[in-house]
DNA sequence: GATGAATGAGGTTTCATTCAT
DNA sequence: TATGAATGAAACCTCATTCAT
């Protein structure tokens, strides 16, 4: 039993090795470019050894998405019961976004290609975590509705995108810019919730 | 002259006609897997005759992205004369833009790409065409301030990020999923506005 | 229309030389040992351009034997006439396969490996060709039959599978052992009809 | 020494396991599609295991090949007592060769495909056993000439290579077509020395 | 001896780019 | 200038073989 679960458990090391890797080479140099034999040398394995593990090229990127997102779900939903209402949940959901984020820059170049590639090349299927993902913060949002916070006259699917679309903009600048000043993203958690609240229209 | 100038006529026809045909497959396949032969085919040129508008297919994407910023960037400016106030010209933005990516339904799929593009494959140039575009409603923006319409508080760069990421994030939805029920895409210029001036927040 | 059929021309030609080296290493080191880098090495261009003529290395394959086994077809065809009766024409038959062996003897090889790829290696087809030219000696047993030569007892597909496989046979022997001692392939047409008309029983 | 000879006993026993799954994805898939992993699999060992009884996959093809073939003469030679004259041993290797298909069809693929294997691929070495198989049935030939039954005019070399195609073709037409009429291959054993003995001619 | 993960050479195929016509 | 065949580098992926456990 032991040697079963060592094994097991030497196998999740390499996989997290290639991951760890892929992870680093689709964001610097995208799908396409990032060639299996840069991530094998990366990772210190043969290129045959990352076949073990992801049956192809496009396995090894869905799984490194999955991977990140699970990750970043079972903090939210761990962390989500600090929280009683609605807001506070976004709110957490915000700040842990935040901080992975910060923590998982390359992830999030890639996260931010995702978009574009679920829109055209359409072999990418969607991410089921990342569908989690959503129907969590969108489940929050109907009930801020309900909780008379959030005004009834929008559709919270929609509502969902726009707020997530503010999120990734404001990390996404923090990522070219203000990265370099030291600041923390974390500190943006209310800004972003400013924009989505109340807008910028004066009074 | 009269020779020289149709010569030159005739150029930026086939010009045009290529850079139909790459916003097609760029649009339907990607910027990797569209190759420049099937972009020739397309335009019912040879190969070799792409090589001699665009020296290479870099130049021939950023060619194309710019192109239709140019084209954009003018609707948008004509027709800014219509309204005196900032805001009223920044709905005209937006309505020209939604009108603009109703009818290059392809180029918005290339469009929404490139923000990752620009992230990651860090050979694309940021399009100088996009600067101005961004320049001109930060611009607008900035005066909203000063006409006390948008809240000081908040930067007017990131406030113009943040517009344009709800703006393309509408256009996605619909993308995706209105296009279908029939319904115009300049109808959702308002809600655009609403999410940005006022926000969500019941009341 | 000199132009294009200059062009045609060329493009003959060098289909007709990639087959020329494709046949040589398929005999030399079978349809798996040689690689498509080896053959267009030896026809002197380069990797490319094979698959500017063959789809990909089964189609290469397929259109040398196709290729080969027309020119056969023809041969036999073209000099069936010479003889009236169907034993004079499958005389024909023997004697211009004979000379066409003895001409491609590396065509032969592959022609001796074609049986057990189609058996198990099911994804190759059988050649048309191969097929019109079985029906062409079937027919001429047929009528064999019908003019009293040949006994009716036998089926006549499985005649000509034996006599094919007798001719085969007597190809090969010579191909391994007597071509050394200098005696051309044509001088065993007679013992081959031997062997199918008499059989070798004593009387 | 019981200790021993049981140890050697299972070697055999895995041996033998190998090669039942090697000959039957052979057959398969060929010499070349077939992996060692797959026909480990299939013999239900690990991938080395294959490596502890075949130096490499050559030594497993040739040893299959071997294995097979001196079981075939083994049958053919015990039962060879059983007549005293040549064609009667010779119809008795033909009767067991075909009882011996019957029940080896796998095998049989692979020893339809051996001539080819041998033309082409040098590196394969003509079996040992095939060759004892040849010199027996050649042997059986001369016996026969020495007692007039067959005719003196023929090489007997060269007769036995024709006997074995006839015998090889019948059994592959019926590996193609008659065996889903449920006729056995001994059946055919007749019609095989019809062929050979008196051939197909009218009287 | 048995295992099966790891290796990495090597195969097929694609495609941006060039250049002779 | 326009053509499109030719180029050949480079990608993905497979698999015979080895070797630490």
């Amino acid at each position: 039993m032991t040697t079963l679960s060592r094994k097991e458990r030497d196998r999740q090391l390499r996989r997290s090795d290639i991951l760890k890797a892929a992870e680093h080479l689709f964001a610097l140099k995208g799908y396409h470019n990032a060639t299996i034999r840069d991530i094998a040398k990366e990772a210190q394995y043969a290129t045959g050894t990352v076949y073990l593990h992801f049956k192809d090229k496009d396995a090894l990127y869905f799984g490194l998405f999955e991977e990140k997102l699970k990750s970043l779900l079972s903090i939210v939903e761990g962390k989500a019961g600090q929280s009683e209402d609605s807001i506070g949940k976004l709110r957490i959901f915000v700040q842990e976004s935040l901080v992975f984020f910060e923590k998982n820059q390359d992830f999030f170049k890639i996260f931010i290609a995702e978009e574009a590639r679920l829109l055209i090349e359409t072999r990418f299927l969607k991410s089921p975590t990342g569908q989690q993902l959503h129907e969590y913060t969108t489940k929050l949002i109907k009930q801020a509705q309900e909780e008379h916070i959030i005004s009834r006259d929008f559709d919270p699917k929609q509502v969902n995108t726009v707020f997530v679309a503010i999120l990734k903009t404001i990390v996404l600048e923090w990522f070219k810019e203000e990265k370099v000043q030291g600041k923390s993203l974390v500190d943006l958690s209310d800004i972003i919730f400013r924009y989505l609240l109340n807008g910028i229209s004066n009074k």
